[in-house]
DNA sequence: CAAGATTGACTGCTCAATCTTT
DNA sequence: AAAGATTGAGCAGTCAATCTTG
């Protein structure tokens, strides 16, 4: 290792998968997301919320834990619950067991939308992500990936 | 498959492969990027940025290549470019070649404060994620997101 | 005082429009 | 007219401070 760095640099196998992560990650996101806002008009991380109201008990959660789901700030799910709901997809309902909380419901009109979405974004997931990886790599994922994001 | 929807959803493993890729991307990269700007005032882009300059010959690109690079928008690129120069870690050069364009390149700051940023973000990439992955997940890896980051 | 949620101030990005040079 | 880059307007997110209830 003839340089004069203090660390060791990557090689290209780490350099591989660590970049490559972090590029397609970007790229199918971007592509994702571009695919539902023009059929649907419904960015992905909107599309993410829906998808958690419309799987859990009663279309309902509690907005912490709603956050927590969807990878967003406290303060970020609020403003995105805020625009949702003026879009008359979700409404907030005051908790009766603890009257500092709220949950997000999803509506009616949510819930239509929703299914219509899902259609779109699963065959987008299943045309530019699984169908192009194998049995095992899908498996390794995820395996990998399992162990990764937690901690 | 007993469901009411048009579509066939997705099997456990192909959630885990799926879902684990977006959550393990966040994960990772919020971690990066809190550790950087902790110990070097430098958020993750900017880094990116450095690090495509400092590996670049003469320490130099322009601005169009920089942006694909980093995957940023052109305008993007443009408004982060300016705080870099803002902060005396690059500067702005007039390409001679073709008069609509410019170079970013690297200042001997943007160098220096590059080469110590490198050690955090390396021993982080390696203690998160390349640590934590095995030999064989790491060529699964490498080979998978060579293909998926295409297209 | 701690926890759930929201608000204020701000950052960083995007798209569309624009300017300059080829 | 097309390409490289920037600017204007606006969106979506963060952190820190605040309000309300436990």
């Amino acid at each position: 290792m003839n340089n004069y760095s203090t660390v060791s640099l990557l090689n290209a196998e780490e350099l591989a998968a660590w970049r490559g992560l972090l590029r397609t990650h970007a790229a199918l996101t971007r592509a994702l997301d571009a695919e539902l806002l023009e059929a649907h008009g419904l960015p992905l991380t909107s599309y993410e919320v829906l998808l958690f109201l419309a799987d859990a008990p009663e279309g309902r959660m509690r907005m912490s834990e709603l956050a927590d789901g969807v990878l967003l700030s406290r303060s970020g799910l609020t403003r995105l619950v805020d625009r949702l709901a003026r879009a008359g997809l979700l409404e907030r309902v005051r908790c009766d067991e603890d009257a500092r909380g709220w949950f997000a419901v999803i509506t009616d009109k949510g819930r239509a939308l929703f299914e219509q979405a899902r259609e779109t974004h699963l065959s987008g997931v299943r045309r530019l992500f699984l169908s192009r990886i194998t049995d095992a790599e899908r498996e390794c994922f995820g395996e990998a990936f399992g162990r990764l994001e937690t901690g």
